[in-house]
DNA sequence: CCTCCATGATGATGCGCATTATCGGGCTGG
DNA sequence: CCAGCCCGATAATGCGCATCATCATGGAGG
């Protein structure tokens, strides 16, 4: 028979059996030996004995109140992670910043609440700020909330970003060069000879959208194209009608460049049941990664490097939080890498 | 241009705007009031309003310090839930756990670090227990660790345990019951005229291995079956040799049981190898649920409630923690779902 | 002998909140 | 007119730890 119940052991009964003061346990435990305050390798070790005898673990908590750091970056998920189909989403950002924390010596803390009462999710949620808990947060998501995004930063919280937002007021944030991709991927339809490049934009107006765009519009303007009766917004949900594939090919379009790979992969579907062969009469590009495993042919795309992001976003993290002075806000643009694929090809029409 | 850097709002800023004590708004906000203690909803409403006009929302550090509630269920898991391969097995689990904790109004912490330097992986890294950062904690694993379970207990830390675990003392966990799954995985064989039963057995000695034992013994007891020479260990990694199999196939068995549905597969195999049709001339049976998505027919099997079982443990962790008084430990086992599938079939060979 | 400085600490304070014990005043009944 | 009671609060305390300012001691230098 043991003790029953016994009390968790803090750092006063430490100091009572060491013989010293609760001050000294917490220096030592806390490694904050400086020119002004010392305390001599004897003592230490009395204390790491007793701490070590007795058990002692720190309560992340009361050292957490008292302005202490425990290690711990935070992760925050502005859509619920389950169910799974989310979760292809997330889980490279998640692979990269957990590798990066333990490169760091940090733990990480995943926050994940479903959607609130209203329906949106918040990180105010029920009037508290859970993210408190850690010692710092990455954000991720994509449809993050600028309100609490603001409000974070006004409250002193440290934080970075997966995925640029532009918020009142700068922050550090992490995201994917889309504009530059996008170019790429432009220039490389122009290069096999299209001149009639229909765009499939996207409907909303967040930043990659506009990322994307400025990427397109930039490109156009410099190799002269003209996408005059060529521009077509599309939600990714509905994907563009057969219709509307219809009237762009027949306003001359040889190359499709859709935002979303879900809608080139729609287009592809379409193109084929119209009987369009791809990549011999017609190129199809998206501007983002296709879902792992889906069948058919290889799509003329570029990959958005998930992983350096979530890892780049946690260094940032980490150098703000163990930076005494106050960390200026830092953007960081990470590039995509090209993929060739297999649905684009030379321009067989005439030009 | 608003303030820069302005603090975030506390309870005794309220108090002082609404001309009350910080006692007060603690209790409006927490809805304390009670019997002996009561606010007139005037006074609630004013605290109210000067916190929303405030943007006040709790620490949930101090809270937590306090000896408040967060509404903040932990999920350890004693291995890393990184990379994906892993994540297949607990995906169930904290599916269930999540929809248990938003049903009951919770929000899901998960504690995700890495492996420690020593390879192994504890809850009391770095001498903290981050678990203190929920209200309580499900705990999670293949390779719990048995000392930190006890110290948990013994620190008067509230949690549940996913797997049954055998510790010194009591501890409320849920688990499946593979006892009854594993006699009605032989009492099918045995239905479908099988008498001679291999038995391929883990090599470890966990708990689920003993209870599965325990179910094929008692179903060999209750049918009077002879497993002489037909048992063997067999490591998961490692799986059967063809040699072992030949020996088990030359002692009479017509039909295996497998603990591990990847050891069951691999069995498949080498009996294909070697000609002996399944289900027509020997029956292969395993004590888990595959792997999902791999290719080849269904396996008889049974499938094991992960999703249940993370909603169950949430719901003895929230009793747990809602409820005043100390909560006796309990044990709950979930029955698992028989698989008929398609690799068992009746015996051809004489008898 | 007194000052000065380095050594080796420690007492006090506060982080933001929940809780316990307590208190003043108005009202009612005797 | 006073005892007792209920209403509407509040002052004080502590959770466990980190940190700031301070302090006692002893030896060296003047």
């Amino acid at each position: 028979m043991k003790d029953v119940q016994r009390r968790r052991p803090r750092q006063s009964d430490i100091a009572k059996l060491a013989g010293v003061s609760q001050t000294t346990v917490s220096i030592v435990i806390n490694g904050r030996e400086s020119d002004t305050i010392r305390i001599p390798p004897e003592t230490r070790q009395r204390v790491f004995d007793v701490a070590r005898a007795l058990g002692y673990v720190a309560d992340p908590v009361a050292r957490s109140l008292a302005g202490g750091m425990n290690h711990l970056v935070g992760v925050y998920t502005f859509e619920s992670m389950f169910p799974m189909d989310q979760h292809d989403f997330y889980y490279p950002f998640l692979v990269g910043i957990e590798a990066a924390a333990e490169a760091l010596g940090y733990d990480m803390l995943m926050f994940t609440s479903a959607t609130g009462s209203d329906g949106g999710r918040s990180i105010y949620r029920d009037g508290v700020n859970r993210l408190r808990l850690a010692d710092g947060c990455v954000l991720l998501g994509k449809e993050t909330n600028r309100d609490d995004i603001a409000r974070l930063r006004d409250e002193g919280f440290r934080f970075t970003l997966i995925g640029r937002r532009d918020v009142s007021g700068p922050i550090t944030y992490v995201t994917a060069d889309y504009a530059t991709a996008t170019e790429e991927v432009v220039d490389h339809l122009v290069e096999l000879g299209h001149e009639r490049i229909a765009y499939l934009t996207a409907a909303d107006p967040s930043e990659p959208t506009a990322d994307r765009d400025a990427g397109f519009w930039a490109a156009r303007d410099r190799h002269g194209l003209d996408t005059g009766g060529l521009v077509l917004p599309v939600r990714k949900e509905a994907g563009p009608t057969a219709d509307e594939v219809r009237r762009l090919l027949g306003a001359g379009a040889t190359a499709f460049v859709a935002h979303e790979s879900v809608v080139a992969l729609r287009l592809l579907d379409l193109l084929r049941d119209m009987g369009v062969d791809v990549p011999g009469a017609c190129s199809v590009a998206a501007l983002n990664d296709p879902p792992d495993a889906v069948p058919g042919p290889e799509l003329t795309c570029f990959r958005i490097p998930r992983r350096e992001m979530g890892t780049r976003a946690v260094e940032l993290l980490v150098e703000q939080l163990e930076s005494e002075a106050e960390v200026e806000p830092r953007a960081v643009a990470l590039p995509c890498t090209f993929v060739a694929g297999q649905t684009s090809g030379p321009n067989r029409k005439g030009s």
